[in-house]
DNA sequence: CACTCACGTGGATACGTTTTCAAGCATCTC
DNA sequence: GAGATGCTTGAAAACGTATCCACGTGAGTG
């Protein structure tokens, strides 16, 4: 276990001053000759500058943090991967954080990142605008993906939330009321991916359109009530806590209590698969008792049978746009990316029987 | 965006020295007195630590690396989210890096780490045990988890090496040639769990059963040959190198070059569904014309029809361990962690048609 | 009373780097 | 030829912390 060389064994051993060597390796200016006989001493004591140094000198660390609800979850896991190739590609570490979409744990994350001197971030925001304060106000670059937080407590009023999720989808400023946060975000283009889907169903002859959401979900059930127009059945909204067990649950009651209900909208992968298995239990056959579409593409909807028919985001792509973004901090950053939904028609949609 | 309070500014607002405040701080001895005002005036300036400082004085970053080779993969996911359960749990930074299972991408990630400091490592190794010389070398505290790394390419036996892994699943000592590595693990029963597998295929009556592998694979394929008995048949044992393609092109070869097997044991989740989407494309059923189990035990596996007959691994308890193991580095550490395995019968095994 | 011992405390140092600053030197201009 | 200009260079000062060491004080012991 040999000790690592320090920049100022290197600079002894080319004999020249510490000075010149970071130059030198930082791309600063340096004679041919000096350089070369730096980069040569360099390579011979395999030197590799430490982060600590680095780090600490400019107050900060490199590398970015990544927050995700839950990696279990394949659509994170796909977003996970497209911020790790972005880092990957620049080099740069990142330190992730799960949440468990608990504000609670989030803050703790965030808490833990600032003492790390992260100063660059990529969430999932579990909590709201409240949460994220103490963040932006550390001077924290910030990128949300996939949702946005929830407006502070005080000022959440649901129809005006909704029309200023559905604005912002739009690319307008919501309100003179500004904003809480300005924070840049990479998100799908929920709007359309549920009006895509509702009108597919509404096609096929669905007129009892359920609607499955999970946490984080505001704007897609925002998107949902709008494209399935007033008055909107409150009892055919129902919510999952995040948990598969919760969205199994949430899953179940609604098919029971409403029989009469042809079609669901699960608004992600996890709620996507607690609607099979509860429709499974429930002796419900997809999709000639009820038809399913389910938010995220992955991998084995393609195994179900019949395959599901589901809105595809691009995760992995979100994560690396917002990757870039949380990089490229300097000169003006665009204040929200809005990725395309596709509609990816399997077999669990079917006429209204 | 305020700045943050350091130790000094704490020390002077309490009227102690720099050293006093430390000590607080790090639990170190103090009087009860000045303990209570250093705590009160740190409480009051809201100061937290800047681990920057810290790690430089010790010179080594606080936390561990967490090495996997792709978040796509559920059981990756369950597996990282065991590590950061508990990492969690005592308030460290996890950094993350997925590998690709490319040896070569592992090692620039390796050198990342090291530069960043990182000195303990959770990985599923996709090199070899010479990838893995340096990081041991650089005095690393390393814990594999799911896989060991192949030994090193001059001395890779067949023979010999299939007989090691199996040794090492005993607990035994392989041979007088020492071991390349001598770093904890913590893996799954493998040859348990393909020996259960394979013995519930025999009792269905198979007779000709494949094993289709991936990278990492190396003690499950042992332990396939070994359950099967010699002779094996070597067409029956083939292998994708991670991608899901490559996955779907292995099991699409498999069935078409061999139409006369009638089971098949998957070595992976992702080997797994390529099997079904591989079956269903050449009309084969499952489990009529071809019995199917799969190793790794996922949420979708219930959602398939039928539902996936599986060989469960505890990947978040192999996350959780992992990291446990990697904490406690100090005192004697198991060699190694062997996790139970589980068969859990749903429907994709029926009798030899 | 002198001496030791234990303990609480603060000053000083080191960790490895980047960056500022001034100095040295060669070249160019008037 | 004298002054100005540009480039290369190294010494030194941070960054925020943990820890070594020496100092003082109080209690306990002979």
């Amino acid at each position: 276990m040999e000790k690592r060389a320090t920049i100022k064994d290197v600079a002894e051993a080319a004999g020249v001053g510490v000075a010149t060597v970071s130059r030198v390796l930082s791309g600063g200016s340096a004679s041919p000759r000096t350089r070369e006989r730096v980069l040569a001493v360099a390579a011979q004591l395999d030197y590799r500058p430490s982060a600590l140094g680095r780090n600490l000198r400019q107050r900060r660390t490199g590398g970015m943090g990544l927050l995700v609800p839950d990696l279990t979850d394949t659509f994170y896991g796909q977003l996970a991967e497209g911020v790790l190739a972005c880092a990957r590609s620049a080099g740069e570490p990142v330190v992730i954080g799960s949440t468990g979409d608990d504000p609670e744990q989030e803050s703790e994350l965030i808490g833990m990142l600032l003492e790390q001197s992260v100063d660059r971030l990529i969430a999932v925001p579990a909590g709201d605008a409240e949460t994220w304060a103490p963040a932006v106000r550390a001077g924290m670059t910030v990128v949300f993906a996939d949702r946005l937080p929830a407006p502070p407590a005080e000022e959440r009023d649901p129809q005006a939330a909704a029309v200023d999720d559905l604005m912002l989808l739009d690319g307008l400023s919501p309100a003179p009321r500004a904003r809480p946060l300005d924070v840049p975000s990479v998100v799908a283009d929920d709007r359309a991916g549920i009006r895509t889907a509702v009108r597919y169903l509404r096609g096929l002859g669905h007129r009892r359109i359920a609607f499955l959401g999970g946490p984080g979900h505001d704007r897609r059930v925002a998107a949902f009530r709008e494209a399935v127009g007033a008055p909107v059945d409150e009892e055919l909204v129902v919510f999952g806590t995040g948990s598969r067990d919760s969205a199994y649950a949430a899953a179940s009651g609604l098919f029971q209590s409403r029989p009469d209900l042809s079609a669901v909208v699960a608004g992600g992968n996890v709620l996507g698969e607690a609607a099979v298995l509860a429709a499974r239990e429930l002796d419900l056959r997809v999709p000639r008792d009820v038809s399913l579409i389910m938010y995220d593409d992955v991998p084995w909807a393609e195994l179900c049978s019949p395959p599901l028919t589901v809105v595809a985001q691009p995760g992995r792509d979100m994560g690396y746009r917002a990757a870039e973004l949380v990089l490229r901090s300097g000169g003006r950053r665009p204040r929200g990316v809005v990725l395309p939904t596709e509609l990816i028609v399997r077999g669990s949609c079917g006429p209204r029987r």
